[in-house]
RNA sequence: GGGCGGUUAGCUCAGUGGUUAGAGCGCUGCGUUGACAUCGCAGAGGUCACUGGUUCAAGUCCAGUAUCGCCCA
């Protein structure tokens, strides 16, 4: 057998096993019409660059699903894809053109579409390569971007059936506009951020001169757009006023003074400047008192010839101004500072305009109503709990969703307007004539579709949808929808919508959310703050497994991770750790094949550490299913951890090593070795795919008679408990066994007796006599006693002389190593032990003297304190025993 | 303004109403056995934010308070 280096080396193993398991076309799943799959479409990555660690736990966290399902048997799809990402990719392509001093108008709409095409090419393709390296065990045959011809299809089709039942629009309506991006957006994608600015009471003469009304606002540079004065009919200030006209000063326009209930009497001086085109709550006042609409805006945020003489000027350049001439006019009556709440784009952090403007809309109202329903008749699960709450709140406060944006990157509106009639074509297939008058004079409109549309239709579009694919019918509905619960509204409520909506049925059964990745003081990871850590820089430094495990074991549903490079490490510690003991075993059996023996595998555990690591493996092995079943992925992680670690490496192993090289031929402790290691890499194949396959082909290779084990651990079988093997005795005299051991290196460290010094022990017991004494051997080696005697407790010299003396569960530990004792700090000691010990049973027998407790209680918790009681008391007896003897 | 979540060891976090509340990192002391110093052994470290309630039993359930964070408007 070649030698295996001491260390982990990951780097030298990845890419190989990825590419077998690629080649074998493991990640492609057979259609298997008896056989229900399982399902998970990717969240497709924004082609705007890199992955981050959020999408490495995302891709951690779906490949754990998918191995493990795949494992179980199922056919397993897990569809991989990218996204155009219409503003994000966009703003990313101008950022380019601007370090060579060109904007997307100079080089025109197709030169920029070849240079975005470009960019998000090469990004599509650095973005499959990452998920690679991150082990993603997903189907690359089926591998889709949102602007395929599949998915733009999809996209067109999903907007036509909408138009056709009324559920699309066009219409004026205020959205959010982007100054910068110069686009309209959805409500999402607008960020509301508190500002500190000011409140500017201003004074608009009355048309009669006979004085002035005063109003509070915000933003004095829109009062251009003023088309009335509104208070409240009730107040009693300004009765008279209403009906009346105030003047607009500079520009001297007449408006009128109107009563409506949204006004708020306790705001500002309790009237309100209506500014229907620039405010949502105005549009609505205008929309209910017919007020006309003055857009003094342009596209960039400066004002436009609406504003007279400011026209031209930015908006916050217009606002001084006009400040200023106000007050020059005395108009201007005070300036109070006032903290409220400004959207911001949420890709360029540019303060929105309100604005309104010619939009296609999706009326969401009856849309909505059938995703709630899906979700309150449990048709759909979301985990964790709480955000199906959250989910319901936006539901049903939903409002209609801006789909055009005024991009060029992304899905075109298919919708083509007539030059002659005037009339709109809506067509899937690109338009040639009017579907009205048949006139080939047809332009198609200009703006592109929110990006959110396209992945809104992603479950299905991947599939085939509109087409009836195989599958589509097999794969759909998927059977796991995983991403960060920050998506929660933009995405998946958007994609239960759409489905339904497109296929008539639900689009995944389960939506699972996982938290924002945090560094390790729990900030939120940027550049600016330089915390950081690159998915692939952590993959060059610890290897793919640990940075998964790391992910994987620190994930709880629905809760942010924080994550350090300590965490990534002590995962790394223990991908070395779980290779160092293969190492072992394996070294272990090429010396037994060597002596020319072969070695059974199948063997029944008749010794108490064997049947002891036996049982305490099944029971992780049902522990962990159990965990995944219910995502609870990282406690999954932690079982599976500390069994392997603390207690097979810990004690197992250790114990194994005296068999291995007996004095006198002893019963092998191989199979058990290789058995608990084979199980325990399966196990933890789903989370370190890479370490585990290199180990899992090395027992492969060592083992090639064992014929039921398959090609690759991929195709293995996911370990399923086997309750017959839980051993509760043998449990039980273990770790009895562990606690003697423990006990005396205790005293030793204690006493600082020398590491390598040999010290004489005896050992009484009762009722676990005979399995103490099975593992007097270990007990000799792993706390360095000898001589050692075991036996029964009615043995026990009445006198000891100088000696520790451990009072423990089942068992009496005595060190007669009189030289270092201190008989009056040992005195002490059990002294300070029986006190604790007497509280203890004072506590137990306050419970089990307690009526309602014993009449309540289920029967095994109250059986389970009586058994302590019996162990306690017996204990204190000891230990009163041991005190008598120290003192006579 | 409405809602949600957090508050547990020095730090970051686990903890299905039922022993003496755990882990990783950090810290202290000691290191020996050809798997592993990416390691081993031992140890220190907690008023589970606060107040009240429900319960035989509360870190866990309920109410309130404080505080931090997030979402929505």
């Amino acid at each position: 057998m070649p030698e295996i280096p001491k260390a982990y080396e990951p780097g030298k193993i990845e890419r190989k096993w990825y590419n077998f398991w690629l080649k074998q076309g493991y990640f492609t799943p057979e259609i298997d019409p008896k056989k229900k799959p399982f399902v998970i479409i990717m969240p497709p990555p924004n082609v705007t660059g890199e992955l981050h660690l959020g999408h490495a736990l995302t891709t951690t966290l779906e490949d754990v699903m998918v191995r493990w399902q795949r494992m179980k048997g199922k056919p397993t799809l897990w569809l991989p894809g990218t996204d155009h990402a219409g503003i994000a990719t966009q703003v990313v392509v101008e950022q380019q053109l601007a370090e060579q001093s060109v904007t997307r108008r100079d080089i025109g709409r197709e030169k920029f579409h070849q240079v975005a095409w470009e960019w998000a090419n090469n990004s599509r393709q650095s973005i499959n390569l990452q998920h690679q390296m991150l082990g993603a065990s997903c189907d690359w045959t089926r591998e889709r971007f949102t602007l395929d011809e599949g998915p733009s299809k999809a996209v067109r089709t999903a907007f036509v059936n909408l138009y056709n039942k009324g559920l699309i629009y066009r219409g004026e309506r205020i959205i959010n506009w982007c100054p910068r991006c110069q686009t309209a957006l959805s409500d999402l994608e607008v960020e509301h951020k508190e500002i500190n600015g000011h409140l500017y009471y201003i004074r608009y003469p009355l048309a009669d001169e006979s004085g002035f009304i005063t109003v509070a606002t915000t933003r004095p540079e829109t009062f251009f757009g003023d088309t009335a004065v509104a208070v409240n009919p009730e107040d009693a200030r300004y009765k008279d006023l209403v009906g009346k006209k105030v003047v607009l000063p500079i520009i001297d326009k007449q408006i009128p003074v109107i009563a409506d209930d949204a006004v708020d009497v306790s705001f500002g001086t309790g009237a309100l400047k209506i500014t229907p085109a620039h405010d949502p709550t105005d549009f609505e006042v205008g929309q209910r008192h017919n007020l006309p609409l003055v857009d003094i805006m342009n596209p960039d945020a400066t004002l436009n010839e609406n504003a007279g003489p400011y026209a031209g000027l930015e908006r916050f350049a217009c606002r001084d101004m006009v400040v200023d001439d106000l007050k020059g006019k005395g108009l201007l009556e005070k300036i109070e500072p006032y903290l409220h709440s400004v959207g911001h784009c949420i890709r360029c952090q540019t303060m929105v305009e309100p604005r309104v403007s010619l939009q296609w809309f999706i009326r969401t109202k009856p849309l909505a109503e059938k995703a709630i329903r899906t979700v309150r008749e449990g048709d759909i699960t979301i985990i964790p709990e709480r955000f199906t709450k959250i989910y319901f709140e936006w539901m049903e406060n939903i409002k209609d969703w801006c789909i055009s944006r005024q991009l060029w990157w992304g899905h075109r509106i298919p919708v083509w307007y007539c030059q002659d009639c005037g009339e709109l074509t809506v067509s899937v297939d690109i338009a040639s004539h009017c579907s009205h008058c048949g006139s080939s004079q047809i332009v198609q409109d200009n703006d592109v579709l929110d990006t959110w549309f396209s992945s809104a239709l992603w479950t299905h579009s991947t599939l085939g949808w509109p087409e009836d694919t195989e599958d589509l019918r097999y794969f759909y509905p998927g059977a796991v929808m995983e991403t960060g619960y920050d998506i929660l509204f933009f995405w998946v409520a958007r994609m239960i919508m759409m489905g339904l909506e497109d296929t008539g049925e639900i689009p995944f059964r389960t939506v699972y959310l996982h938290g924002l990745i945090r560094d390790e003081h729990g900030e939120k990871m940027s550049k600016l703050r330089g915390n950081v850590i690159n998915p692939t820089e952590a993959i060059n430094e610890y290897g793919v497994d640990a940075l998964r495990f790391a992910l994987a074991s620190n994930s709880m549903p629905g809760n942010d991770v924080s994550l350090g490079r300590g965490k990534v490490e002590s995962s790394r510690n223990f991908v070395n750790k779980l290779w160092n003991a293969a190492r072992f075993i394996f070294q272990s059996v090429d010396a037994t094949t060597l002596t020319g023996q072969t070695i059974e595998i199948k063997v029944e555990p008749q010794l108490l550490e064997d049947r002891w690591i036996v049982s305490r493996l099944n029971r992780v092995i049902g522990e962990v299913n159990r965990l995944m079943e219910r995502f609870e992925f990282g406690e999954a992680c932690w079982q599976i951890y500390d069994f392997m670690w603390g207690e097979f490496c810990d004690w197992y192993v250790e114990i194994a090593k005296l068999r291995l090289r007996p004095v006198e031929p002893a019963a092998s402790p191989l199979p058990f070795l290789v058995n608990v290691l084979e199980n325990s890499l399966r196990l933890l194949h789903p989370f370190m795919p890479f370490v585990t396959e290199e180990l899992w082909q090395n027992v492969k290779q060592h083992f090639p008679e064992e014929s039921h084990m398959p090609d690759s651990i991929m195709t293995a079988s996911y370990p399923v408990a086997d309750n017959g093997a839980i051993d509760p005795e043998a449990e039980r005299a273990m770790n009895s066994v562990i606690e003697i051991i423990r006990s005396i290196r205790n005293v030793r460290a204690r006493y600082k007796v020398e590491a390598a010094k040999q010290i004489e022990a005896w050992i009484y017991a009762d009722e676990l006599l005979p399995q103490i004494s099975s593992q007097a051997e270990a007990i000799k080696t792993l706390a360095r006693v000898n001589p050692l005697a075991v036996a029964p407790r009615r043995e026990r010299e009445s006198d000891v002389g100088r000696a520790v003396v451990l009072v423990l569960k089942e068992s009496e530990v005595i060190l007669p190593w009189a030289s270092l004792v201190d008989l009056s700090a040992e005195e002490q000691r059990l002294t300070r032990e029986r006190e604790v010990t007497e509280a203890r049973i004072a506590q137990l027998d306050a419970r089990l003297g307690d009526n309602d407790f014993l009449a309540k209680a289920p029967q095994h918790v109250v059986e389970k304190e009586k058994q302590r009681l019996t162990e306690l008391s017996d204990k204190l007896e000891r230990v009163k025993m041991e005190i008598s003897q120290l003192r006579s």
